[in-house]
Formats: C-alpha cells, sequence, structure tokens
DNA sequence: TTGTAGGCGTTATCAT
DNA sequence: ATGATAACGCCTACAA
C-alpha cells in the first residue's frame, strides 16, 4: 500500500496525494476528498522511512538511560514526553543495562539518522564518545554531568552540602555516606554529593573518617555488606546518607533484619524523592530533584540545538533547585 | 556523509562499499582494506533510513506500556531486549501514559514502516484497532489478555484462584479485594484475578459480600478512599488481596497511618513481586509472575510472526506459571 | 490546480 | 571481483 496505489486508485498524481496529506489547502476540495477516501478505503498510512529520507529529519529523539526500573525517571520522561509532543517530535526509549556496546548502539541511532536528537541519563559510559558526538549530533545529558557536553541536572555538589548540613542541624555529628570512596573527586552526580558532603562536615569542624564511607550499590547483595561496614565501625553512626532513596530503603531494611530501628538507632537520609520515600515505613527524609522541570528543561535545549546546527558546540550546566524532603527516616 | 563520498574517496562504485559493507567476502582483500580505511577515516555510518527503504525492513520492535514507573515491566523488558538482540532486533520503547491517543500513535509505527513488530503491554486502550491491526503486522499482546490477539501472560484467573485460597488456608474468612466492581466479568487481568477470587470463596462456602470489593487505583490520593471503604465495613476484614504491590503497599501504609497494623490487625497480599515487595516493612505476600520468561516467551512469538506473514492470523494464549510468594503481610 | 520527474541513501541485479 | 543502474516510497521544484 503505497502512494502510488493511492494516486492509481484516485486517478490522480502522486504529487496530488502527497500534498493531501501535507499541504491540503494546495488542493482543490473535490479532489482532495475523493483522495482521502481512498486513503481511508485503503487504510493507507504513508511509509515513514520514505518521508524521513526525503526529508533528511525523523522528527524523532531518543532518551538513553541504563534501566527504565529507576522510579526517578519516569517523571523526567514526562516532562521530555510534553515537551516534545508539544512540538511535534516522537520520544523512543532505550536501554544500556550498564553496558557500552548497548550505550553506543543507542547512540549510534544519531549518526544513523533513525533519530534526531538524543538526551542521556548514562553519559558516564563512554564519555570520550559522547563529547565527540556532541560535536556532530545534538544531544544533552541529564543528571549525570559530563565535560564538554550540555547537561541539565540538579547541582549535586550543593545538594550533597544541604543534605549533610541538615543532618548537622539536627545535632548528627558522625554521619556515615553510603558512596564509593571512589567516587572521591570524581565528576559524577555520585562525586559531586560526595565532595558537598566533605566540605559540610569540613566547615563544621567534624574530623574526616574515610571508614565513614562505606560504599555504594544497587544490588541488595552489596548492600548487605555495606551494612556490615556500618555494623563493623567502632561506634553506630548517627546518621547515614545514602545517595538514592532505593539504597536507602534497602539499607533501612537490612537494618531492621538485624534488630537496628531507623530513625530511633540511627537516622538514614535518601535522595531523589521517588514515589517509595513517601510509601515507605518510615518515610524517608530525602533530596527532591525538580524531575519533571529537569525533562522539559533538557528537551527545550535540545530542541533548540536540533533546530540550529550552529548550537552543537555549545556545553552549558544547567542546574535547578533540589529541596530537602523532611519526613520520618531522620529525627 | 553517505556512501559515494566514501566510494569517490576511495576510487570504487558505491555498489563495493555496499559489499564491504554487507558482503566483506565478495570483496578482494586489499580493496576491502582501502574502503575500510576510508569508512573509519571519514567516520561513515550508513544511513539507515536509506537502507531500511530499500530492504524494507527495519528490524526493530516497539514495546508498547503505559508509564516506564511500572517497576514490574523492567524484568520483562529485560526478556525482551535479550531475545530480540539474539536475533538482531533493536528494542525501542514507547510509552502511552493511559492515553489513547498515544496507543494509537505508538502503533501506527507498524503502518508506517518504522518497526518491524509490536510487544504491547496495554491493548486494553484500544481493543478494536489492535484487532483489526493482527490481521496485517506482527504484534503480541503480554500481560493483558485482547480477544483475537497472541497473548503471553499468567492465568489471571487461576493467579486469583490460588491467591484467595492461600488466605483461606490461613483462616481468613472475611477477606477483602482491591478491584473495582466494575472490572466484573471484563476479560482483564484484574476482572480474571476477581473471577479466581469470587470462585475461591464460593468453593469454599464462603458467601459473597460486594462491599468486600474495595476499589482499585493507582493514585495513592484514590487509595485513601479504598482504606475509607474498607475501615468503613461492620468489621474489619482479615485480609486484604491487593491486584498489585504498589496498591499493596499504599494500603499498608495508610492503614498504619490510621493506626493498624499489618500484618497483626489484617493482612495485607500484593502481586507482581516487585523489588519493593521484598524490601518493604513488612515485606509484601504476593503472586510472583515469571517476568523475564514472560518478556522472552512474546519475542520468541513475535520473531516467529514476522519470520512468516502467514501466522499473524493467529491468536493463541501462553500462559506462563505463577508462584505465591510467601512473606510477612499476611499471616 | 495538477502532473512530471529527480533525488534522498541504500542495496541488489545484471553486466563486465 | 567490480561497476552501472534500477528500484525502495516519498516530497517538491518546475512545468503545464
Amino acid at each position: 500500500m503505497t502512494i502510488k496505489d493511492v494516486a492509481k486508485k484516485a486517478n490522480v498524481s502522486v504529487a496530488t496525494v502527497s500534498r493531501v496529506l501535507n499541504n491540503p489547502e494546495c488542493v482543490k476540495q473535490p479532489t482532495r476528498e475523493k483522495v482521502l477516501k481512498v486513503i481511508h478505503d485503503l487504510n493507507y498510512s504513508p511509509n515513514l522511512l520514505g518521508r524521513n529520507l526525503r526529508r533528511l529529519e525523523t522528527r524523532k529523539i531518543i532518551v538513553v538511560m541504563d534501566n527504565i526500573s529507576n522510579q526517578f525517571y519516569s517523571k523526567v520522561v514526562k516532562g521530555i514526553e510534553e515537551k516534545a509532543k508539544e512540538n511535534n517530535f516522537t520520544v523512543m526509549l532505550s536501554t544500556t543495562r550498564g553496558s557500552k556496546e548497548n550505550f553506543l548502539e543507542a547512540m549510534n541511532m544519531l549518526a544513523n539518522k533513525v533519530v534526531d536528537g538524543a538526551l542521556v541519563f548514562c553519559g558516564d559510559l563512554d564519555t570520550g564518545k559522547l563529547n565527540e558526538m556532541q560535536k556532530y549530533y545534538p544531544i544533552v545529558c541529564i543528571c549525570e554531568i559530563v565535560e564538554g557536553v550540555t547537561t541539565v541536572s540538579v547541582d549535586d555538589y550543593k545538594a550533597g552540602f544541604d543534605a549533610t548540613n541538615y543532618l548537622i542541624s539536627l545535632g548528627k555529628k558522625k554521619i556515615a555516606i553510603a558512596c564509593d570512596i571512589g567516587q572521591k573527586d570524581k565528576h559524577t552526580s555520585s562525586g559531586f554529593r560526595l565532595s558537598g558532603y566533605l566540605d559540610a562536615l569540613k566547615q563544621n569542624n567534624i574530623e574526616y573518617d574515610e571508614n565513614l564511607i562505606i560504599g555504594q550499590s544497587e544490588e541488595y547483595d552489596e548492600i548487605k555488606k555495606i551494612v556490615d561496614n556500618l555494623l563493623n565501625l567502632e561506634e553506630l553512626p548517627d546518621a547515614v546518607f545514602a545517595l538514592a532513596d532505593t539504597v536507602a530503603i534497602e539499607i533501612i531494611k537490612e537494618l531492621s533484619l538485624r534488630g537496628i530501628s531507623v530513625p530511633e538507632d540511627i537516622s538514614v537520609m535518601g535522595f531523589d524523592n521517588t514515589l517509595m520515600s513517601e510509601m515507605y515505613i518510615p518515610s524517608i527524609t530525602t533530596v527532591a530533584q525538580p524531575q519533571y522541570d529537569i525533562g522539559v528543561k533538557a528537551t527545550e535545549i535540545l530542541l533548540e540545538k536540533m533546530a540550529d546546527k550552529e548550537k552543537y558546540v555549545g556545553c552549558e550546566k544547567v542546574f535547578l533547585e533540589h529541596k530537602i524532603m523532611k519526613r520520618d527516616s531522620v529525627k
């Protein structure tokens, strides 16, 4: 079923059919109606491969993330989708599951002209390639800063700083952080949050103790080890700052299995303000990110880049405001 | 940067370049190397629009779901992705957010030749259209049965039946179900589970009480009303069967805010076996679905359909086994 | 207002 | 082993 079939059946040229589809006002009423009827009768839909090839654009953007199960992403994606739709772009999602190969495959859609632009959540998988690609294609990173690439996120340094200060303001002195020591001085969201944490301690004259950096993971089995680290300390800390709500929840669960209550015995703070942080018992004190707005802002910038090919080189960092959500897991 | 540029720079015809890409064994070693070098130097990637248009296939499948935040989907998608990759297909995700318009737009990718096949989680959005489309395009539904369309899921009737029987076996007599009364006799997963629940009651000579069907929702605000319904009953039931873990969790949370403990005062059972059902306090007794296997199986069938155009008409129902996960929210 | 024809980038057939 | 060329389906000057 192609435009030719429609043209033949309607006794017009393919050009007229095309016009009915793209410039209906340029074709006389009766012709238009005749063509539309045939289109309907034949149940014709234009082949976008042909159209896109001809127009050299797809009006699609790809969103690349490691895993859809990350609750946090959902609202960001909602912002992306709405902004994109407003501008007649379709959003496709692609997951990497942490694999560099999958990441490159997804990014290759840009070179392959399958999409016009990319929004990437996981730029850390291959920062070199990303840096190279952003010279030629419209790309915006989200949440995870990549040097040389435009990024929209919260100010993770400040968020880490504020969160730690909040704990200190409640009288906590011995504050553990669920972060990998290897992230120190790295330009990742975890690295920045860790810096914020360290500076907050320093500013409050709290001595730095490397043992309080107890490690990070997405896997529950690893969380068990992290809780081991926590319990092996000479003295149980006053609080743990986890860099994700899921991690905070897994830590609280594991502590509870070992007979330690939150917040009675120890406070636990999360990050992201996912739905579960509200639903958990105890509800989780956490750092909220303006997820929807992040998605919208990132898409706006991407749309600009796609419209104006000169803008590829820009690498602005856009920070949106975070906010501490005071709940029950910290007292 | 097109195949022509490569051909020119390498002093060969476009045909040779194409062969280097698709049938490298058909081109002499030195020529091949020369071409590969140019491809590398120019950083050339084939334009898939051209290729796909020529081949009339995209080797892409689309997965249509209402929302990525549904934890349950993640593992299903993992199964889909792995099976697809095995067969050189790329998976793209698309969300509908419950909108029929978005759904139709996503499904239109089939007609538009942007994808070769579709896996749909939310066939209920427009069963008529789906029924029509599956005559012409390879489509497999997942988890949600649509009459006339091939579906892979658990046997929701049996799952509802088994879950209810499990509660009865523990001595529960007054069992509420968090389901919309409107789902009764509907061919949806909720409808089937409700039928299973009703039949289990009947088989155990437990009287049917419409007031125990207390409503269903994804929104926490609605859950509050559902808990109102629960507490307005003459006598607090022994148990609540929620048709999703998230709902079970929200009910437990809301009950706890009103001073009612689970499982001490009332048992709550979930459905899906998401990570949170394990992490919650109390951990949630739930019905596990073989998510990964569902994804793999659905993709296998879709691949068959895509390979053999005669198979479109089939509308088999493939049921995979569910399993009750006994945890702490039911005693 | 409508039709003709060229070309978007690729692959595949048919020559050579 | 390689090259010339005709499609794939569509859009858009340009011509009529």
